[in-house]
DNA sequence: TCCGGTTAGTTGCTACTGCAACCATATCGA
DNA sequence: TCGATATGGTTGCAGTAGCAACTAACCGGA
């Protein structure tokens, strides 16, 4: 009997979640024990560095790395402790916050960075040729367009 | 100038991340919305139906579902507290616990089965055509063969 | 047989997260 | 202009996770 297709749509389902959860688990691992920066940080100072002018607001940044406002809140209040990123009152919207990098964010980012990129490579795009890079990224950009309506 | 091939790499991963994020996301809420069930509980539900005789050891049913053992624990508390599993003492070895699918476990499995598998073809597989179903698949596997070593 | 080392599972503790409620501010319509 | 409504961010609370330490039991070699 062949197999049935959903059998080979399901495996892949499957695969991906595995995929994702042990690279992830490195990831996080090697960053912790390298540069003694958790993961939900360094994505932190990584969305900051990307936005203009280093900084964003607490909602956008909540939105990029996936957490609620309320976890967002917390996290940049242990990171504004650690000094790598401040808080700047929006002068626009006087019920905003600005999230800004400190110049320590920006060492800690620029220490990290290097980790991390090559912990991706080691871990995960090491075992994909760029046709299958290509592929991956439009699938799964597939998939998010399609959720994104809910968001 | 041509796009640096990392450049490429990189942005597979971070619509892999995306994908997984969004994807789960409304997973575990469709999940809890219509059969008030969690996806943890969902999955170690699903790990126990694919088991012999329906249990598993718990550290056998820890690594299945991607949790410490300390994490396990507490889970199977609960869902023994709410009768889905049960302990049962392993006779070969007295240090261990199997974990138990109860027929009440059965019916939740049963009911919350097609609402999950539905969800996963509407948000993810239905975006994949076979050959690349076949392909992520392939590929996922390919990255948790090489992280398995650590394991 | 017995002793050191390993494995199975649980528990205390702490950290991180989300929900719902809250206050302050902004916005829009009458 | 003013009131209703929505938005931005924080807080109290409760739930769930992992680490390290612990007990019990297994296993291998002297």
């Amino acid at each position: 009997m062949a197999e049935q297709p959903e059998e080979l749509q399901l495996a892949a389902w499957r695969a991906f979640l595995t995929a994702h959860a042990r690279a992830m688990a490195v990831l996080e691992d090697e960053l912790q024990a390298e540069c003694d920066l958790a993961l939900a940080w360094y994505d932190v100072l990584v969305q900051l560095s990307d936005a203009a002018e280093n900084r964003l607001r607490m909602h956008e940044l909540a939105r990029a790395v996936l957490l609620s406002r309320a976890g967002l809140t917390r996290l940049v209040d242990r990171m504004t402790a650690a000094g790598l990123v401040e808080r700047v009152p929006c002068q626009e919207d006087r019920r905003g916050t600005w999230v800004a990098m400190t110049a320590e964010g920006r060492r800690v980012l620029d220490n990290a960075s290097p980790v991390h990129l090559r912990g991706v490579e080691r871990h995960f795009t090491r075992h994909l040729a760029d046709r299958e890079a290509e592929e991956l990224r439009e699938v799964c950009a597939r998939v998010v367009a399609a959720l994104e309506p809910r968001l």
